[in-house]
DNA sequence: TTTTGAGTTGTTCGA
DNA sequence: GTCGAACAACTCAAA
């Protein structure tokens, strides 16, 4: 009897648990065949976007290989072709990895409900899944310290084996790779799990150490893990870092678990992907007009005046991920520059970021905005000029990403406006001034703290 | 129930 | 140029 191992945000074989589980559940039968199974929704298609979806053909090109080709990709909804799948099998059960994100947890209920054999769930995305870190009265946490105590003390398992089993079974036609949307000149990393644990290897043994320094430095090649990408696509588990990790890679573990923290924050708080998370945020005034259309498309494209926002929103268009450091300048300058809704910027960024993940990608927005969790000063409005000098004190970031200001030497890269030929080459004009804007923000926040 | 301590990532101003 | 204080008050967590 054969079980069927479908594959969702978990592209890998090793440290997979729910493959496991499918492996042993087969092997205890007569005949043990696994069939391992992707279905590609259209409709999550469509959700994906062109960036993740270009990476997606990728990484199941990759776990097709590892496989043995024995892949089974079949294109529909998955309502109607697991049972399809099943039939053919006759397969007993189907394995899949727990996933948190609201909707798709919804839907899992409602095709468990369908289907007429066992939809079986072991493990998830998470070292600890969400749900599981609680308070001593059961009610979740709010603020990311204690959770993330709570979090170690809770503690995860060691990483699952990695499966011998070579029994794969393809009982029907596979619909064969997605077509790869044209992603023109954005340059995405290798995808893969063999790409993955290398990467981790690499970082383990050469950055890990100046984590804590270097991981604000957008303008160091090694200074952050660039792990974001295969774990949203579970081409690695946290698992498999976290039981590399000692007391004195804090720094990084921490950043391990702001990923299980906001995921735990949306599994008890489903509405705050387009929801405020603190209501009293619902009457902040953002601007809608006809200028600020003009702003916010300056924003997209990296076209604002503001070297360091511009840089990062052009890193994020040619290479489909933005440093983190310049993620929050860039939302910030959004926010309280701008005064556009948050939920436009999250909107963008889940359009364009490879490693797009909605909880960590609202809730890193809802931080910035104020809205979220964390009782934090308002008053804290990054200046994008001291946060470009301080963090990229060279200017390097700058000029790799903005042609226009590849003449100015060292830090004047920063400050165009301060120099003779600062805009030989058309560098766009700032579109707001900061140190206004940056009173005006103080003043909504000001307004909505006392209604 | 009350109290106490603490809260990712900052900026500006003035001594 | 450097450095410490001010920027408010509130919510959360835990004793």
């Amino acid at each position: 009897m054969a079980t069927i191992h479908w594959f969702r945000r978990d592209l890998r074989l090793s440290d997979n648990p729910a493959l496991l589980a499918a492996i042993e559940e087969a092997a205890a039968s007569a005949d043990p065949r696994v069939v391992p199974l992707f279905i590609l929704d259209p409709d999550q298609w469509q959700q994906l976007g062109p960036v993740r979806g270009a990476y997606l053909v990728s990484s199941l090109n990759e776990l097709g290989k590892s496989l043995n080709r024995n892949l089974l990709i079949r294109h529909g909804k998955p309502t109607q072709v697991l049972p399809e799948v099943i039939a053919a099998a006759s397969a007993t059960s189907v394995h899949i990895s727990a996933d948190y994100v609201p909707e798709v947890l919804a839907a899992d209920l409602a095709l468990e409900k369908q289907l007429t054999v066992p939809l079986i769930r072991t493990g998830s995305p998470y070292a600890v899944a969400p749900g599981r870190v609680r308070k001593e009265d059961g009610t979740p946490y709010r603020v990311y310290t204690p959770y993330y105590k709570a979090w170690l003390a809770h503690g995860w398992r060691l990483p699952a084996v990695t499966p011998s089993f070579t029994n794969w079974w393809m009982p029907l036609e596979c619909h064969g790779r997605p077509t790869e949307p044209d992603l023109g000149n954005l340059q995405l990393p290798a995808a893969g799990e063999a790409a993955a644990l290398a990467q981790w290897e690499k970082f383990k043994d050469t950055t890990l150490i100046d984590y804590a320094e270097d991981r604000n430095r957008p303008d160091f090649i090694n200074g952050t893990s660039r792990l974001s990408i295969p774990l949203r696509f579970g081409e690695i588990h946290p698992r498999t870092i976290l039981q590399d990790l000692t007391d004195k890679d804090e720094v990084y573990r921490k950043e391990i678990c702001w990923r299980e923290f906001y995921a735990d924050v949306l599994h008890h708080n489903p509405d705050t992907i387009s929801e405020n998370l603190n209501k009293q945020y619902d009457l902040m005034p953002w601007e809608t007009g006809k200028a600020a259309e003009q702003n916010f498309e300056a924003w997209c494209h990296g076209k604002t005046g503001y070297p360091f926002v511009d840089a990062g929103m052009r890193q994020l268009l040619a290479e489909g991920w933005m440093h983190n450091r310049v993620r929050m300048v860039v939302a910030s300058f959004l926010i309280k520059d701008l005064h556009i809704d948050w939920r436009r910027g999250a909107d963008w960024f889940m359009q364009w970021l490879a490693d797009g993940d909605i909880a960590s990608n609202q809730h890193g927005w809802q931080w910035t905005a104020g809205s979220g969790t964390d009782a934090s000063p308002f008053y804290r409005v990054f200046n994008p000029i001291t946060q470009g000098i301080k963090f990229d004190p060279n200017g390097d970031y700058v000029r790799k990403y903005v042609p226009e200001l590849a003449h100015l030497p060292g830090e004047t890269a920063h400050e165009p406006w301060k120099v003779a030929d600062g805009y030989k080459f058309n560098y766009p004009k700032t579109i707001v001034d900061h140190s206004v804007e940056r009173v005006r923000a103080l003043a909504d926040y000001e307004k909505i703290k006392k209604s």
